[in-house]
Order: structure tokens, then sequence, then C-alpha cells
DNA sequence: TCTGGGGTCCTAGGACCC
DNA sequence: TCTGGGGTCCTAGGACCC
């Protein structure tokens, strides 16, 4: 938005409440109206809450709340495992049934989304859209939700927040000191228990007090990230709805965490084994591949590790990827107990474009002795680019 | 006898080049 | 006889979000 309009805005911030438990009670309406929460591995040690209804919210279960410790708080509390799929499935309806408002729909996340409806404005009462839009969702797709009505993204973002579940909030720019001034610090949208950690030692307990603190205070101290939290705090954020921002992916990855730590080198390639399918499905699902992979190791006291490696030419197959994972490992893992791994692919690219790259490299071997090129290749993605770039400045030179 | 799994973005240091 | 400055790329870690 850089034109003179952007004032006049109107974006609309929509949020599913439990939108896992609201799915899993469309499937079977024995599950309405008790306190339900998903959770990952019910059976296994070491699952936590991914998502709790309002009934279960009641006893005091929180999302990433470990699971034994949510069966203390709610004895009776049902337990279901999420189902990814299914959730996926009822969130392409979601953002499909919200373009019948307007094209300009940015999904956020599985369960939320911006709307631009600014175009709309002239013709209809957007209070009155935001209520049918909610009542459908809820009659149509069985989905409560709230909905933040605002100027800018954030004050959207951060309206929809003040009323849950079913609650439908307009912020206007002149009530900032009155709506969102008052509220604590890390109950913005950005700032993490780190960071109201910091503000804190500043004396800067809401909101408010972040919004009248000196900028360049904060610009010093929390580089780009200070001087945006300063900015949204006084409402200003020009950032456009963006429909295409979702879709495109940047890196693809799996992890798991075990149900007991291991530290046998077999047992953990075996792992990786497990994780190079799960990548190798996902990239082929996205129709994309990398020339970047990444493995994390996260030890038994939860120190957490990253290695990656660039490659030559973009991979896909889990033989591959097992081939680079297996790698890394064996190079980086320094012995003790494992508690989580995990392979992503970074700069993940379709494989469409991956394929005009394979051509052109196709096409430098046939020109070139084969044996040496096959050399090259299994160098690069042994050691990594600059080996290339090396060998071909000793070639030039 | 705590703390998942999927991501994005930013920062900072080192290698390397000119 | 000891050490510049600007720029890019790569890697790792950290903070945050749902």
């Amino acid at each position: 938005m850089n034109g003179q309009d952007w004032k006049g805005r109107i974006i609309f911030h929509v949020d599913m409440n439990s939108f896992y438990a609201s799915v899993e009670s469309n499937h079977d309406s024995s599950l309405v109206g008790k306190p339900l929460a998903i959770a990952g591995n019910p059976k296994e040690r070491r699952g936590i809450v991914v998502t709790a209804s309002y009934e279960a919210r009641e006893y005091g279960v929180k999302t990433t709340m470990p699971v034994w410790q949510a069966l203390k708080k709610c004895p009776n509390l049902i337990i279901r495992p999420p189902d990814f799929n299914k959730y996926r499935a009822v969130s392409a309806e979601l953002f499909h049934f919200l373009e019948e408002y307007t094209d300009l729909v940015e999904p956020v996340s599985i369960d939320e989304g911006y709307m631009d409806v600014t175009s709309t404005f002239k013709e209809r009462n957007v209070l009155n859209m935001a209520e049918e839009i909610q009542n459908r969702l809820y009659k149509e797709l069985g989905l409560p939700s709230s909905i933040g009505i605002a100027p800018s993204k954030f004050l959207a973002k951060m309206a929809s927040d003040m009323k849950k579940p079913l609650g439908i909030t307009v912020l206007r720019k002149r009530e900032l000191s009155q709506k969102l001034w008052p509220l604590p610090v890390e109950d913005m949208h950005g700032i993490g228990a780190k960071t109201a950690e910091k503000l804190k030692m500043l004396n800067i307990y809401t909101i408010g007090d972040l919004a009248s603190y000196s900028s360049d205070s904060l610009k010093g101290r929390f580089g780009v990230m200070g001087q945006k939290l300063h900015e949204r705090a006084n409402g200003i954020d020009y950032r456009d709805v963006d429909p295409e921002s979702a879709k495109e992916v940047k890196s693809v990855g799996s992890s798991t965490t075990m149900s007991v730590d291991i530290d046998q080198k077999q047992e953990l390639l075996n792992v990786i084994w497990m994780l190079s399918e799960k990548v190798e499905a996902r990239l082929k699902q996205k129709q994309v591949c990398s020339a970047n992979f990444q493995i994390t190791i996260r030890y038994s006291n939860r120190k957490t590790i990253t290695r990656s490696k660039k490659l030559l030419n973009p991979l896909f197959t889990k033989e591959d990827i097992h081939t680079q994972a297996a790698d890394l490992l064996e190079r980086y893992w320094d012995g003790e107990a494992v508690r989580l791994l995990g392979i992503t692919g970074l700069e993940v690219i379709p494989i469409t474009d991956a394929y005009k790259q394979l051509d052109l490299f196709s096409y430098k071997k046939d020109i070139q002795d084969a044996n040496l090129s096959d050399t090259i290749s299994e160098l690069t993605n042994k050691y990594g680019k600059h080996i290339l770039k090396k060998g071909h400045r000793n070639n030039e030179s």
C-alpha cells in the first residue's frame, strides 16, 4: 500500500476458535460440548495439547501443556490425535468460502487469514458483513470464529484476539489509547517471552508504554524489530493483504521427538530413514525439491543444533535425502543421547524449475568428460558448493 | 518425573573477492 | 616491518507464530 489511501483501508482478521477441536466435533457428535483435547501421541510420553475445546479450557487445559498435566487438571478429558489431512481439507473450504466476499484473502496459517474488504465498503455495511461471515462459517462449516476489523493487519489481528469465542471487534485508530495501550506487552503479536522480559527491564509493561518509548532507543536495542514494534504499537502498519504470500513455500521438513532418547547410531540412522521418507512425501506433495538440506539434533538437555549443506543439484528422493542427512549426522552428532531428530529441505524450488537446471547440467555433461563431471558432482554434493567454485577458478587460471 | 511439529524472519560472524 | 573497506555468500542460532 504505497498510495495515500491506506488510512481508508478496512481489513478483517478472521480467526477460528479451537479449530482442530471444532473439526473433530463436526465429525463426531459425541464430542460436542465435552472437554476435548487434540494432542500428539496420546499413548506416548511427551505428548502435548495442540488444541483444547473451550469446555477443556474451563478446567485449565491449555495449548502446549503436556498431556499428563492436562489429565491431572481434567481427569475426564477426551483426547484425540490430530488428523492434519482432515484439517487441511477443511482449511481449504474455509478460504474458498472467504473468497466469496473478496479476492484479497491472505491465509496466514491453517485457521486464520486476512481479508481486505475496502472495495466492498461502498456497497454494504462491513459490520453486517462480518456478522454474516461469522454466522455462515458456523452454520455451513461448523466453525466458530472471531473477527477483528481495523485499518491495518496488525490492528485487525489484535482486535480478533480481544473477544473469543465468536467475537467481532472493531478497532479504530482513535481507539488505540483506550483499547490497545492498556494491554500487557506480552499480548502484542510479535512479542514473545524473551522480548517481553527484556522490555520489562526497560520498564515497558504495557503496549502503551511501548508506544510512548523512544523509537531510536528501541531501534538501537532491538534492531528492525524494535522499530516495527514501536510503529505498530502506535497503529502504523502499511503491510498489504497479499493473497500470494502463503503460496511460496520456502522450506519443507519433518522432525520427531523419540519416545525415549537414543544414543545408538544405527537407531538414529533408522529414524533418519523414516524422516527421509516423510520429507520425500511432503516435497512431492508440494511439487518441490531442494539443494540445501538441514538436520536438527536436540539432545537430552534440550540443547538443539542445526547443520546444513548446500548441494549442486536439487534432490527429492528418499534415498538421496537419506544420504545427505546421514552424512550430516555422521559428521556432527557428538555421541550424546538424542531427543529429537529432524530433516528439512531449505530454499525449496518447484520441481519444474529443477528439471530445467538438470537439462542444463546434462547438456554440460555431454560436452565434457563424463567421468570428470561425475567426480565434480560427487565432490560438491559431499563438501559443498565452494569446492566447485574453487575448481572453476583453478580451471580458469 | 514438564515442554510437539510445522514453519518464517532476523542477526551475526567468517570466508572470500576486488 | 602486520594489515582497508565494501560487498556477497554461507552457516548457525535465536525469537516468534500457530
